[in-house]
DNA sequence: ATTAAGGTCTTAATTGATTAAGGAGGGTCA
DNA sequence: TGACCCTCCTTAATCAATTAAGACCTTAAT
C-alpha cells in the first residue's frame, strides 16, 4: 500500500494536485460536485488529510510551542511549582490552539538532537544551569525564546520573579520573630547530585542563577540582622523529594546548637523537615520554625512559604511567545509574597 | 533580513546545495576544510541549521509522540493520577528521544484543527469519552495509536486496568468489612458538567467508558452481596477536587439513614469525603469507612485505596508506540491492588 | 454584438531540506 | 598505459503540500 497523497486522489480523478488541495483547504474554490467526488475518493483511498508537516513546511508555522526543562520530565512533573507553571503554560496555548512540545533532554552526556530537531514556533526554558549546553542549541534555532526563572540571558525575555528579595523576605520573617541560630536546607543549587553540607563557596558557585540568588536573599537578610553567614549550617540535597528534606531536617536538628529556624527553598523540602522534626518529637512551632517556598503544597500543611504566581508566570510566557513578539519588556518580574502560617513563631524563651 | 536556507549558503560559497547539507549531516562526505568554510559561512550569515520541518518532510519522520487528553491541560496537570500517567510516558519518549506533544482540544465546540495538524509520529489518546470528535480525528490521520483507559476502540492497542474488577474490589472489601449502607461519590462519568444525584439510569449512560464500567463493578459486587443497588446513594461531581468530594460527602453524609461506608473512584474525591466526615465530627474509620482509587494521593492520608499502575501504564503506551509496532497484543490490562489502610474498618455495633 | 464579470480548474513556483547515483580528478599498481 | 579505486563534489529526484496568476467557458449587461 503505496502512500497516499494529493497527487495520488488527482490523478485517480483526472484532476490537478491543487484541485485536490482546493478541496480540502477552500471549498469556495471549486464545484460543490466536484468537491464531493474528491472527498469521497479520497475516504476510499484511504487518504490521511493534507501531510501537516509538508503543511507546516510551506506554511512556514508548525503550530507548538518547545519547552525545555532541565529535569527529567517525570521528575519535573513530580514537582508541584513545575505542575503549577505548566498549568499556566498550557492554559496560554489552548487559547492559541497551539500544542505544547515537551522536549526531554537526556541528562547523560549523550548529545540531544531533540532540540536541534523539533517542529514548533518558540522556544520556552524553564530553570537551565548556567551554560547547560541545551541553551546554546535553543539560541542557535533564532526563534523566539522566554526564559523562566533561570539563567538570565540578556536580549532575551525573562519572566520570573525577584529571587535576592524573595528569599530575604523569608529569612527576614524568622530574624524578626527572634530567631538567631537558623539552618538552611537547599535543593536546585548544583546539577552534580550531591547531598550534604555546603560551604559558602560551593553555595556562591551553584549552578542554578535562581536558587544562587535566593540563597542570596537568604544570606544577606541574614547578615543585615547581623549574623555571621559562615554560621549558618547549610544542607543540600540532590533532590525535591520529601524524603530528602526529612534527610536535610536530621541533618540540621542534628546540630548543637540545634537550629530553632530552618528556611528551605522549597515546600516539599520544608514538609521533609517537618517530618524530621516529628521523628525528633519537636515542637512546630514552638521548638522549631520551618519556611518553605513557592506556596505549592503548603496550604493543608500550615506552612508559612512565599507565594509566587506560578500559573501566572507561564501563561505570561505563553503569551509572550504566542504573540509572536520579543517586542515587550525585557524582564517581566512577578511579585512575591510571604505567607505566614502555623510552622512559624518567635524561639523558645530564653534561645534568642 | 532574508531567510538563511542551505542554498544561501551554498551560493555564498559557490558550492551545492547537497554539499551544505553534508556539511552538517554528513562530515565524512566532504573534506574537513570545505566543511569548516561552510560551517564558518553558516555561523556569519546566522543560519539557524537545517530546517526541523523540511527535514521532517524529506526524512518521514516527526520526532513526537502526541497526546490527547480530553480535560483542559491545566486540569490535567492538577490530577494525580494523570501526572503518574504522564511521567511514565514521559520518561519513555525521553528513553526513544523523541518530544512529547501535547495537544489542547477546546472546550467550546470551536472545531479544533491541532489534531489534523500535529507533527507527530503517532498519538497517544487518554481518557476520552464516547463518541468526543477527537477520536475521528485521531483515527483519520492513520498513524499508530494507543488508547489508554477508555475508549476501548477494536483494532488498536488498549492499556488499562481490569474496571469492573478493580471496582468490585474496591467494593467488596467494604462489604466483606460488613457494611450494608454504602455510598458512592464518582467524577468524570459525563461531559456536562452535573453535579448532583445521579440514578442508575444516568449512571449507566456515562460518557467515559472506563468509569462506566468501574461503577460497574461496584453495583455487581454490591448485587453479589445482596444489596438493591437502586438503594445506593450515588453522587456525581463534575469536577475532580477535593472540595468536590467534600461536597458529595456532605450530600450522602446528610442522609438518612446515614452510610457507614462511601465509595470514591479517585483519591481527590476520597479526601474531600474525609473533609466533610470532619467537618461532622465523624470518626474515620469508626464510624465511616472511606475507599479511594489510584492510590495516587492516598498514603499520607491513611486511604485505602485501589492502586494501579500509572506509570507503569504510561510507560508502556510510550514504548508500544515507539516501537513503531501496531503489531503486540491487542489489549495490555495492568494489575490493580487493593491497598488497605486507615480509612476502612467494620461498620460501627448493630450498623450491619 | 461586445464587453465584462464570474465561476471553475490548471499551471507552475515555492517551502527547505536529503540522498542515491554519477562524474572529475588524482593516486596506485600491474 | 590502462584498469581500478579513492576522495570530493554535483546533479537531480524526492518528500507533500499551498497559492498567486492565468486559462477557459458561461452568463449577463450594455
Amino acid at each position: 500500500m503505496a502512500r497516499v497523497t494529493l497527487q495520488t486522489i488527482a490523478d485517480r480523478l483526472g484532476v490537478s494536485r491543487a484541485t485536490v488541495s482546493y478541496a480540502f483547504s477552500r471549498p469556495d474554490q471549486l464545484s460543490e460536485g466536484l468537491r464531493q467526488r474528491i472527498l469521497e475518493v479520497a475516504d476510499e483511498l484511504g487518504y490521511a488529510g493534507p501531510n501537516p508537516t509538508a503543511r507546516s513546511l510551506r506554511l512556514g508555522r508548525a503550530g507548538a510551542l518547545g519547552l525545555i526543562f532541565s529535569e527529567t520530565l517525570a521528575y519535573a512533573f513530580a514537582d508541584p511549582y513545575a505542575i503549577g507553571f505548566f498549568q499556566g503554560l498550557a492554559t496560554a496555548a489552548e487559547d492559541a490552539g497551539v500544542g505544547l512540545l515537551i522536549l526531554p533532554l537526556p541528562h547523560g552526556d549523550r548529545r540531544s538532537e531533540t532540540v536541534r530537531d523539533a517542529v514548533v514556533d518558540a522556544f520556552c526554558v524553564v530553570s537551565l544551569p548556567d551554560g547547560h549546553p541545551a541553551l546554546a542549541e535553543v539560541l542557535a534555532r533564532k526563534l523566539p525564546v522566554v526564559i523562566v526563572d533561570e539563567p538570565y540571558v540578556p536580549g532575551h525575555p525573562f519572566v520570573g520573579i525577584d529571587e535576592p528579595a524573595a528569599g530575604a523576605a523569608a529569612a527576614r520573617h524568622v530574624l524578626e520573630l527572634g530567631h538567631r541560630r537558623i539552618g538552611v536546607a537547599m535543593v536546585g543549587l548544583h546539577d552534580d547530585g550531591h547531598t550534604g553540607w555546603a560551604d559558602p563557596s560551593r553555595q556562591e558557585g551553584a549552578a542554578f542563577e535562581a536558587m544562587r540568588r535566593r540563597r542570596g536573599g537568604y544570606q544577606s537578610a541574614c547578615e543585615e540582622a547581623g549574623l555571621d553567614w559562615a554560621g549558618v549550617p547549610f544542607y543540600e540535597v540532590a533532590r525535591n523529594s520529601r524524603e530528602a528534606g526529612r534527610k536535610a531536617g536530621h541533618a540540621l536538628l542534628g546540630r548543637s546548637p540545634r537550629p530553632t529556624a530552618i528556611l528551605t527553598n522549597t515546600d516539599v523540602l520544608a514538609l521533609g523537615v517537618l517530618d524530621a522534626a516529628a521523628d525528633l518529637g519537636l515542637e512546630v512551632p514552638g521548638e522549631l520554625s520551618v519556611v518553605g517556598f513557592s506556596d505549592s503544597a503548603a496550604e493543608e500543611a500550615g506552612l508559612t512559604t512565599i507565594r509566587q504566581a506560578k500559573q501566572e508566570i507561564g501563561e505570561t510566557a505563553g503569551r509572550l511567545l504566542l504573540s509572536g513578539g520579543t517586542t515587550g519588556p525585557e524582564r517581566l518580574i512577578f511579585p512575591h509574597e510571604l505567607i505566614v502560617r502555623s510552622s512559624t513563631a518567635p524561639p523558645p524563651a530564653g534561645q534568642a
